[in-house]
DNA sequence: AACGCGTGTTTCGTGTTGCGGAATTTGATG
DNA sequence: CATCAAATTCCGCAACACGAAACACGCGTT
């Protein structure tokens, strides 16, 4: 067997599984069991076996009145979530550059994820004592500034769904009473920003606003951290008012 | 093992490593093989040979300096294929029917593949004799109107990289000699539609226009085909500036 | 109806090869 | 240099993926 090139750490039935999966996405159409096999040389049962497998994962769709495999929803999804996040990556990028030099605090950025925030990009400031987050870590909704500008946004019924779910404590000041949250994300709603004071983090203090698609839905929130005793009222106050407006700006450049 | 309710089929390597390869989608960043292996509960050894089969299958991107994983090209150009082709196929849809009405005759939609056409929708007239494409099927581009609308459209490199292939031979009249081929796409480039004789099968003969995207690259093509016999050469150059119009209608609305 | 062809599905015995615990290397960090 | 966590490599075992062949099914054909 012409096993000579290659990597010992591949595992054949997971190659030739992405093979399977590659040539059914490439054909740009329905196409049935054995055309696969004969494009891919592999027996008919492992094929079978093969595109069986994939459409229970759902990266392939299997038609049941025609016998014939499609691309699958699972793979448009995370296509879908991929470009987003990027787009929304690279479209933040320079603004949050921007920001850190005006506050030189910690600015973070954040899509919506099921039930919790996932920091995506982050640029920190080189005075900052330690960092509260590391990109890909996902927080609470309710104990950050990120999730509590996105939470104030969504709509009714979601909302309500989120906050229906079990509130975990991570600090002593984290809110859990259902009416304490609900009054301020309604005055987040009113002045465009949230903000979270040692709600997540022992010491850490967060600002931050929604940016939302061209249906005004938020999918992700822009946010600068600082320690708590390094940013009073006054200057938060500037910060969100900052951040209320490059959101806006990131959110018009999403319609494009 | 909790294997009761399932499918016999599946294979798990191939299934665990589909579970791999959404985590590591999903989660938007940059993400280590201990981290993959403690939320999948998979031990470490085993989710390290998916994390490197699905980067040699280009799935994945391996980043050797952060020893780290993220979603890799091969996912990316699947999406946009798959995303451009289905764009394509509802656009020009009503188009088609319409055509097909106009002219009854059969038509044919079919997108640039690596150095040939891959028809990815067909409408058939009622009356047709037989077919003569399915969808799914590919065709040399250099012995078919959808080829030829196309070639006339590429970048001059691309288009002589395609004609330096070996041609194959489809019928007695299918076009060899690159001169009479260059002859004919300049008139192609002129006229905005191709028109071909009998020379990808015989007694058949087909009328095609390209379809461009928002850089004016030929993306895919539309075309009309008939028996021979039944497209006069009046008929015929009358379906192949409708076919022009329609074609381009559908290249404007592309870019939106 | 009976046939044959080309599908997809199922079975089953074999031995390949994927598995994962443990040992080793690498590489950051102080 | 020491330490620790993380990524690789090793290796023996048996699970389980493999694929030939048998089966079932739906067609078009005579």
């Amino acid at each position: 067997m012409p096993k000579t090139t290659e990597n010992p750490y591949v595992v054949q039935p997971v190659m030739k599984a992405l093979k399977v999966l590659e040539l059914v996405a490439r054909h740009g159409h329905e196409i049935a069991l054995t055309a696969v096999s004969k494009e891919l040389r592999i027996p008919k049962t492992t094929t079978f076996r093969y595109l069986q497998t994939l459409s229970a994962a759902g990266f392939l769709d299997h038609n049941r009145t025609s016998d014939r495999y499609t691309l699958g929803p699972q793979m448009r999804s995370i296509a879908r979530a991929d470009a987003s996040v990027s787009k929304i990556r690279t479209l933040a990028r320079p603004a949050m550059t921007e920001l850190m030099h005006e506050f030189n605090e910690t600015v973070n950025l954040a899509v919506k994820g099921n039930g919790t925030i996932v920091y995506i990009d982050l640029i920190e400031a080189n005075r900052s004592l330690r960092m509260q987050a590391r990109i890909g870590d996902s927080h609470p909704m309710h104990s950050t500034a990120l999730g509590k500008a996105i939470l104030a946004f969504l709509p009714e019924a979601e909302r309500q769904r989120q906050l229906d779910l079990p509130l975990t404590e991570r600090t002593g000041r984290t809110l859990l009473e259902r009416e304490e949250i609900e009054r301020q994300l309604r005055q987040v709603a009113r002045t465009g920003y949230a903000t979270e004071m040692g709600e997540n983090e022992d010491g850490a203090m967060c600002i931050g606003a929604p940016i939302l698609d061209e249906n005004g839905y938020p999918v992700a929130a822009l946010s600068i951290s600082a320690p708590l005793m390094r940013m009073p009222h006054s200057l938060a106050a500037k910060a969100g008012a900052r951040l209320r407006e490059i959101a806006a700006g990131i959110s018009a450049h999403l319609g494009s």
